[in-house]
DNA sequence: CAACAACCTCAACTCGTGTTGAGGTCAAGA
DNA sequence: TCTTGACCTCAACACGAGTTGAGGTTGTTG
């Protein structure tokens, strides 16, 4: 038998090369539970192909705007499974987010399209601004 | 003749309690050159009201994931006027991170409607990842 | 006037995320 | 076997953004 049982794993070099995220990052996360190793051979580290993935969805994640630990959250089975409760409330903390975002967009674009000299004297900047406050 | 010609400035009291913002944040965001303080009654600052509508740009631009110093570039006359080409590289990203959180918002949905037990189980929630790696 | 409450400054601290660097281990190829 | 370079650990540092607290000032009200 060849050593064909772990030519499925990747190297943490194969890793950061087809992710672009550093080795000193992924430890962050591993640390923080995010990303599992799935061997060592030796000192290294040993992943399923299945961490790209995963990778991919910490980089949305963060962009999005989750903390590492949200996305520990939404990692953990049992809270997954719990009436999808916190799924629901990031949802929706999202949809709000993207709704600003939305509104940012269009009122850049107003005052981009504005003869004004700063958004501030572009009206249809203005009347994009949402009712933010009092900050909650 | 009365103080009426300065009963239209605020105090800082009054403008934390409209925006939510704490003084020491407010502080924060003057120093970074994001608020003026139009004057002064002995050492305490008092804002023009048009003060409200530059605190309410910038908890948005904030939520939209703007830097401090971001923020700032928006408000400098000089950048604005000049062909507005870092206001448009802004909206380029802005359009770019709605998009990104569009697909995240849409992989959750799929998530919470599917029967799997993690996102990573949902083909649904799969088909949504963009390809965002390498990270750029 | 006297006292208080609101405000001030400035430095030090917190928090989250990640990076850097020194020094060590080890798998694999020549 | 020897070498090499990829990888390891762990602590210290960096950075953005804000908070806290000690100690000082002062406008306003009784």
């Amino acid at each position: 038998m060849t050593s064909t049982d772990s030519t499925d794993l990747l190297d943490i070099g194969e890793v950061i090369e087809a992710s672009g995220v550093k080795a000193s990052t992924l430890h962050v996360w591993e640390k923080a539970g995010l990303i599992d190793v799935a061997q060592r051979n030796g000192l290294r580290r040993q992943y399923e192909p299945e961490v790209m993935t995963r990778i991919a969805v910490i980089v949305v994640a963060k962009r999005a705007g989750f903390s590492l630990d949200e996305i520990g959250d939404l990692f953990t089975p049992g809270i997954f499974d719990e009436g999808k409760t916190l799924l629901t409330s990031k949802l929706d903390e999202l949809r709000q987010r993207r709704d600003e975002l939305d509104a940012a967009i269009n009122g850049l674009e107003h005052a981009i399209a504005c003869p004004a000299s700063s958004p501030f004297a572009c009206e249809g900047f203005q009347s994009t601004l949402p009712d933010v406050l009092p900050v909650t």
